[in-house]
Parts: C-alpha cells; structure tokens; sequence
RNA sequence: GCCCACAUAGCUCAGUGGUAGAGCACUUCCUUGGUAAGGAAGAGGUCACCGGUUCGAGACCGGUUGUGGGCUCCA
C-alpha cells in the first residue's frame, strides 16, 4: 500500500503507508530534510514528524515560513525549560509561550532567578542543542496526563490539566527526560535551535492574578540564524538610546526627583515643547468648534459621590481636608464640567457644546507601575467633552476622527488601531445604558468604516470607550486617543436642555482626548522621533556659531532678527571652535544651525547648517528665516 | 501592591573592609579657529536615608525611600 500526497507546486508525490513529514522532505532532498522545520498539512501546520495521509495537501515548512519564527521560538521555551530542570530539578514549571518577539517561561522557585543564572541557563541549552534531543509528541488521556504531572511534582501543570475536560486527549511533548504539556508543533530535533538568547528575568503572577503566587519568569527570544538575532539585538539597543528617560535628562526636557515621585519637572526646553503642543491642540479646537475651560484643583468630595469616582475611583484619588471639610483634587474634568453645564438653562440650538480642558490631574498610581513620562501621578490630558443629543453622536464621532487623523498624520503616526472596551465589572448604571452606549459606539464605528476589535470589560466605569493606537517610528503600538460614550454621568448631575418641544432633554456626553496626556504624548514623541524634535516643537529652532569674535556682532543682530521673528535662538558666544560648537548643537538635536564668519558677517549671509541634511550652503539671514517660517507655520516633520 | 535588581561629583561610570577616583560638563587662563570635541589649570562628594556588624563601612547585614526590568493596573 502506498499513498498520495500533494505539494504547493501541485505534483503528487508517492509515499509508503505511513511515511511522514520527514520521510517526504527527505525523499526530494538531504538538504531540504535539514532545513525541514515542520509540516503544513491542509494548511494546518503539524509537526515534521507527522504520518502523512492519503490525499492532502502537504507543505514543508522551513525557515523561509513567516510562522517558523513562532514554531522555533516555541520550542526554544520548551528547551529554557527543559535547561531549568535540568540544572534545577526542585522548580516547578508553569507556562512558556510565545509572545511578540520571543518567549518566556514561568517558574515556580522557592529563591527566584538572578540575571547571573542566565548564562548557566543558556550553557545548558547549547548542550541540549548539542546533544540533538529528539522532540516527540506523546498524547495522553485527560487522566493519564493528571497523574503523569503529579508523578513528576508538577502541581501547575496538574492545575491546568485538570481544567481540561475528562475524556479529552491532552497532547504533550517530550524531549529527553522533559515531558511538558502543549499544543505544538514543534521542531523535531533541539538541534534546529541555533540562535538564542535569554534577556531578563521578572516576576510575574500565576495565571496573571495578584492573589496568586509569584513566579519567576525568564524571558529570551530565539531566530533562524546568529545574524538575525545579532540583528534583533541590535534594534533593542537603538530602542534603549530612544528611551525619553534617557533622551530627556540629556536635552534638559524634563527631570524627575524623589521629593515628588512619579511626578515630572518640565525643565525650560521641555516646558517649550509642551506648551507648543497645547497652542496646536488650542489652534485645532478654534477650528473644530471647541470652547477652552478652566475648571478649580480641588473639590469638595460630595461632587465626587455624585459623579461615582468617589465610589469607583478611590483609591487612585488623593484627599485633602480643609476646616473640617473633605476635598478630592481632581483626577479628572468631567465632574466639573458637569458643574459648568448644570449652572446654566441650555437650549438645544446650543448642542453640541464643547468643553475643552488642559486641567492638571493627579492620579494616584500604585508604587512600582510607574513609568518615565507614560505613566506618571500628575498629568494633563487634551481632555474635552462633549455634551449632544443621541442624534449629533455620529457627526461628533465623525469630526473627532477627522480631528484625530489630522493630528497622528502631522506628527507622522502610522498604522491606527482602533479598539472597542466594553462594560468592565466596577461599573455604574444598567445594563439597557450600557447596551445603548456600546451600541452607539459600534454603530459609529461601523459606519466610519474603521474595522476594530473588542476589549471585554476593558471600558471606563461610567461608559464604554474606543481607543486608539498608533505606531511610532520603531513601529511600536501606543494608544493615545481615546472617546468615550457616557449616559451616565448626565444622568447624575441631572443635566438637561430644553428641547424644540419645551420639553427637557438629558444630553449624552463624550469624554474623548487625541494625545492622551501631554506627559505621555512627550515622552512619545521623543522616542518617535529620537529627541530631534520638528522645526516647529524644538526647544532651540536655531543655533548661531560664530567662528570668532569680529563675527559676534553680527552674529548678534542675527540672533535679535531671528527673535523678533519668534524663533527660539541659541546665540552661542562660547570661546570655543567650530566644531565644538557644531557638536554640541548637534546632540542637543538643533534643526538649524547657522555658522557665521568674517565673509558672511561682512555680506550679511549665513551658513546654514542642518543638523540631518548637513551644510546647506551660504544664503541670505532673511531668506533663510522665511523658509524657516514657512515650515514652522506648516508644521512640516 | 507583588518579585528581582540598582542607588558613588551636574552627567556617564570605576572603586571586593584600611586617606574618595576617571572622563565629560562647569570656572579661569592661553588659543581667534570654516562644518561633530584646540590646550592648560581649578573647583566640585554627609558614597540616597536610618540602623546594625567591625578597631575601622562607599563596600558586609537589616530597614526606609527612589529608580529600573516585569506582573497586576493604566492616559
């Protein structure tokens, strides 16, 4: 008996009963039974080692697959975790899948790993790999594999399996002496496993759940070949040289002291970009239709049992009391912008009407989630509401969108990814609300035609939201916008507006921001752009170096042209040569700097000199100051 | 909050129990130069904080605070 399978060139290929995927590879070619990493059988990918089936369709799968990179990165934690017991035969293995450039693997340790311990780690691994263990797929039933796990002194993998249905075949893998549960598919042999590395260690909580005991994690990554992952390594250390914690401190942006953890001091440089940021987010309000607010710090915290936060939002809030009366400051606008609406009689002419706010907020944030610039205590967001009848929600929707594509496009934001939260557990209001607000905001969705997936329960407690994710230069996903559908809070400040009937109406709410905060939008911006920030947001536009003394007064008038032009100058009368100045202009990320000697001095020119493009030639100081107007004033990147 | 690591000059970092160091930055002097560091001198530290061990602690131990890598959480 023999069988038939077909390959992707469409060919049949004849096979003795029970050959396998390997037997196949084999037979076309030694080579191609090397670089054999797996099977795709029916499109399905299964392992190497499979026994084919009369009539499929049969695809090797080597490194040339996109999803090999996966299958080897899989095997590579099985291998991580086959080392560990190795070397430590009392830890416990919990779960090792792939993540978004590599793997870890979760153990259960009485003393958690250290970084030193990684290197013996890796050591083993090469010595598995060395050995070329043969990686076999062992199915056991639902109870054979239970008390498979308990007999090796495994309780998570107890824990897991015993979830598994009874009478259900769990599938599991062994190598060697290591025998672990998994779905596969895996490579056949450790010996396919040539490039990788293991990266850090952390702790992490069994299945992701704080109640439950800490694991220590080891996370490494794994590619085809050396040059590959040399090359992964790579782009980790130009991401760290990004890093706006680092790039911060080293262009006087921003610093962050003890006295007031997590909380930023926008330094003179840093407090030029943020508040360049806010008068274009002010620009595109006058142009969209917004009106600006400014709402109090601090309010008395029956506001905040009103809106819900008091209930909800506690333990993030910070408290103060003054003459025995108890305040909240502000974690966010909308309860004042609620005081705002309410104090006045409001027509339905007037809707939609449009609060924006650059409040400062302060957030409580638990110690250890804390982050540079992305995750601080006191933020401001480009927070606005938006207060509308159910009918005015699309074209609101629409506009927003409108607003937020112009803003990601000028800053050069790529790839938007718009998700959908839904109702979270810790919420107000019923169900029917909830219902009609999700539903508002699918719909809307719907009909912008923006495709986006769903977050269960990931939405505020007041009302679902959709968020918006951009990558930046390095291709890395943020969110930063966000808009949120809110029938709640109306309701409990009981806002209305008088309907063309006469009757009262209740208006919706939008809670919705473009950047996210300021905070995290800068540091942001910062790695997007490796602190060489646009003519129009950097801190100094224009450098001035004059080469020697006899140019300083025209490098002077120059200096007081350009201000007078509202460039932001940096005059630089330092007893120091070219170069030196040149380089220091560089690494403080100067768009432009201008080099003036005694040939321009006496001609009225400059040099211009631009920190990417490099020497530009001589011009005209005013032909080079409208040129720079004119990219400031379109904000060009 | 939890697990692990780290904290020395403004910055980046050396310093394995016996007198606190380097480079850069800063100040002064010399140098007046043409597109990424000219030269010299000087000044600068309660080694995060509190406690312990020791004849002696920047170093060893414990605690606190802050920061970092993660987990949980999140703009």
């Amino acid at each position: 008996m023999s069988i038939e399978v077909r390959l992707p060139d469409d060919s049949l290929r004849q096979l003795a009963e029970g050959a396998t995927g390997a037997d196949l590879a084999g037979g076309i070619g030694a080579r191609l039974l090397d670089a054999a990493l797996a099977i795709r059988v029916n499109g399905r990918m299964v392992d190497l080692n499979t026994p084919l089936v009369n009539g499929t369709k049969v695809e090797i799968v080597t490194s040339k697959a996109p999803e090999s990179l996966e299958l080897i990165r899989h095997s590579t934690a099985h291998l991580l975790a086959h080392a560990v017991k190795r070397l430590y035969p009392q830890a416990r293995v919990g779960i090792g899948p792939v993540i978004e450039d590599g793997f870890f693997y979760d153990f259960w340790v009485d003393k958690p790993f250290t970084p030193e311990d990684l290197p013996f780690i890796e050591a083993e691994m090469r010595k598995i790999v060395a050995e070329g263990v043969e990686v076999v797929r062992e199915d056991l039933g639902r109870d054979a594999a239970v008390a498979r796990f308990q007999a090796a002194g495994e309780p998570l993998k107890v824990e897991i399996v015993s979830s598994i249905p009874q009478g259900e075949i769990v599938s599991g893998y062994r190598q060697g002496d290591f025998y672990d549960l998994c779905r596969g598919p895996h490579v056949p042999s450790t010996a396919k496993l040539k490039a990788f590395k293991l990266l850090s260690i952390a702790g992490a909580y069994w299945r992701g759940d704080e109640k439950n005991q800490m694991l220590s994690r080891i996370y490494g990554t794994a590619f085809h070949t050396q040059k590959e992952l040399d090359e992964h390594l790579k782009r980790l250390e130009e991401a760290k040289t990004r890093d706006h914690r680092k790039l911060g401190k080293e262009l006087g942006l921003y610093s962050f002291h003890p006295e007031a953890p997590a909380s930023p001091f926008f330094h003179p440089k840093g407090t030029t970009v943020y508040n360049e940021l806010v008068a274009y987010m002010r620009a595109l309000y006058f142009k969209y239709g917004y009106s600006e607010v400014i709402t109090p710090q601090i309010l008395d915290v029956d506001l905040w049992k009103t809106s819900g936060h008091y209930e909800n939002y506690a333990d993030n809030m910070y408290f103060t009391t003054a003459e025995e009366r108890e305040y909240a400051v502000k974690p966010m606008n909308c309860p004042g912008h609620c005081i705002m609406f309410g104090s006045q009689k409001h027509s339905y002419r007037e809707l939609p009407i449009r609060y924006a706010d650059f409040g400062r907020l302060h957030r409580f944030e638990r110690s250890g989630v804390t982050h540079g610039l992305t995750r601080v205590r006191t933020f401001c967001q480009d927070d606005a509401h938006i207060y509308c009848t159910t009918e005015q929600i699309k074209t609101e929707m629409a506009d927003f969108l409108a607003l937020l594509k112009e803003v990601y496009d000028t800053f050069g934001f790529e790839g938007m990814r718009v998700a959908l939260s839904t109702r979270p557990e810790k919420r107000l209001g019923s169900d029917e609300i909830w219902d009609a607000a999700e539903g508002a905001l699918a719909e809307a969705l719907d009909e912008a035609g923006m495709p986006y997936t769903l977050n269960p329960g990931e939405g505020a407690f007041y009302g679902p939201k959709i968020e918006f994710q951009i990558l930046d230069a390095l291709k890395r996903p943020w969110q930063l916008g966000t808009l949120q559908v809110d029938y709640m809070m109306p309701e409990r400040f009981d806002l209305t507006y008088t309907r063309p009937d006469g009757g009262e109406g209740r208006p919706i709410m939008l809670h919705r921001a473009i950047l996210g905060s300021l905070e995290r939008f800068m540091g942001i911006l910062v790695e997007h752009t490796a602190g060489a920030f646009p003519a129009w947001l950097a801190p100094v536009q224009v450098a001035i170096l004059p080469i020697t003394d006899r140019a300083h007064a025209f490098a002077g008038e120059a200096a007081a042209r350009a201000k007078a032009q509202g460039f932001r100058v940096d005059l630089d009368l330092r007893n120091e040569s070219l170069k030196a100045k040149i380089r220091d202009a560089q690494l403080a990320k100067v768009p432009y700097m201008l080099v003036i000697g005694d040939r321009e001095a006496e001609a009225g020119n400059v040099s211009v000199r631009h920190r990417h493009r490099g020497d530009l030639g001589v011009q005209a100081l005013d032909d080079f100051l409208a040129t720079l107007a004119a990219e400031v004033r379109l904000r060009q990147r």
